[in-house]
DNA sequence: ATCGGCGATACCTTTTCGGTATATCCTGAA
DNA sequence: TTCAGGATATACCGAAAAGGTATCGCCGAT
């Protein structure tokens, strides 16, 4: 006469008695004596109050009303097993979702090969990319809206991992028409007087902070033709001719028209970090799970 | 470290303390203490070799591992309820299927009208009607084919108990042209010297072996023109000129081309019963709610 | 009539569960 | 730094539930 539902138990203990049709059989493929099988049986009758099973002296039957639980029993029985199952697997980082912040330059070659080789490795990870700038970033892993950021040049948080991923070169991006483009080497001071497209222009602490302070370690000021807010954008006007564009390697793969990329080949001191940010005390295993891909990337 | 699987009572538990957030108002909200919280939460993440929820300071969270088990143990709280309701309606004869025996003669009048007033009183039960003769039905009966069956003129059997529901005025068919057509009254001795038809041909003790009796009784040898399979052939026979038939009065839905009917004023001593068929042992509450239909039927 | 197999019951043992008291950890404020 | 407050975890105990053994009662087969 409970208010109490059903355990588990007691559905297991039924359907070996429904399939078969015997309190002694199902009892001994329960490895448990029978008198404890028919006191749950009987439990679960009058808490229902109806028959599960007509006793005959051959053994026992299915009621109505203990076929309609049969079904059902069996239903809750394999989801139960199976929530066990995905929530084990979940627990080793190989099941879930996994919510990635991204930002512009580096989603065009690194990135996608990381996600493309953690989803191989995890097929039943659901992965969600975020386009958001570094700061956002940071808010959202303090939020935890994201797990795990990619960025460059962060600025050093308390409660945030920095982990350089990959270390690119910076290359020079111009258009085919400019003198540059018959050279074999350019180096960083051949930049002074040349008009300068920068990216980020939002952000302090960024790329364009970093190249400006670059070039005036080099002894020059630089001509900043324009500033723009990403690389894309950058390399655009690139395309129409408006000036040089310092990029990272992974850039080259935005191909646009009369866009041709030069080493710089003394740009050594200019570390385009690609960095992966997560919480310090994350201990999601997705979160482990993704840094090993992302690690065993670090050429 | 057992192999056993959940109990729904850790799911219960498990659900309350994602959806508070907190061990503790979890608890109240269980109306149990504390530390069994704590406690049954443990035995589910040392079972599953991984955390459910990470502690905070403020309370607790889901894990990865968590927020999957949470998704499927509200699923399997759902169905488990659902269970024990459909069960318990399944109890009450409220839910399930019947299998009903029907035979031709009796499929166009009363069947219908009882079967669907059954299906209005419980529309969860899934009817399944199943054409079958005398003994087929007896057999299926006594092998569980199914729960009830309509017939006439049904032998006692010890395991089987008959349940008159109706009982119907014996009709003549004839065919309009027949001189009969003419007459306000017709007498069951008219019949003597007359063209009939019989039904059914195959099994003995049914109504064609009780019209026969009863011309005898009457103090004539019938003339048998034809002897059919069922109702609806004979009457086709009559509707062509091949005789005259003696049909339960609900055959008059049978409508065919020149087919009219006409009282037997005297035929009150060929009773024609519809019978109910089921098993003496059955306690099923389904056949309970039938047969009450059936009874409220009962003229 | 008797025997054997089945489920039900009585009674006892073992396990599990829940409650109380307390420990421990973390955070925020004085 | 310290202390207070609120959170979960642990220790220990009593209560409840589950399982085991022995036995009963019933029914069908021999």
């Amino acid at each position: 006469m409970s208010i109490r539902g059903f355990e588990l138990r007691q559905l297991r203990y039924f359907v070996a008695v429904a399939e078969e049709q015997s309190f002694r059989k199902a009892s001994e493929r329960l490895h448990i004596s029978q008198p404890p099988l028919t006191r749950q049986i009987q439990a679960m009758e009058s808490e229902l109050g109806a028959e599960l099973f007509m006793r005959t002296s051959r053994g026992v039957e299915l009621t109505q009303a203990g076929r309609i639980l049969f079904e059902e029993a069996n239903n809750i029985l394999m989801l139960s097993e199976r929530a066990a199952e995905r929530a084990i697997l979940a627990g080793k980082g190989q099941l879930g979702r996994l919510d990635i912040g991204i930002f512009g330059s580096a989603t065009f070659d690194t990135i996608p090969k990381i996600i493309l080789s953690f989803r191989n490795a995890h097929p039943n990870v659901k992965v969600v990319l975020h386009n958001m700038t570094k700061w956002e970033q940071i808010t959202a892993l303090r939020e935890r809206r994201i797990t795990v950021g990619f960025n460059r040049f962060v600025t050093e948080e308390a409660d945030i991992v920095l982990d350089t991923v990959y270390t690119e070169n910076a290359m020079l991006a111009l258009h085919r028409s400019h003198p540059f483009s018959r050279r074999n080497e350019i180096r960083f001071k051949d930049l002074r007087g040349q008009p300068l497209i920068l990216y980020p222009r939002s952000s302090r602490g960024g790329f364009a902070d970093i190249l400006m302070s670059t070039c005036r370690d080099s002894g020059f000021e630089p001509w900043v033709a324009h500033e723009v807010d990403d690389v894309s954008t950058s390399i655009a006007l690139v395309s129409c001719g408006f000036g040089l564009c310092v990029v990272p390697e992974s850039a080259r793969n935005l191909k646009l028209p009369g866009v041709i990329y030069r080493p710089l080949t003394d740009a050594k001191r200019l570390n385009i970090d690609l960095c992966c940010l997560y919480r310090r005390d994350d201990q999601s295993p997705l979160l482990a799970a993704f840094m090993d891909i992302v690690h065993s990337y670090g050429r």
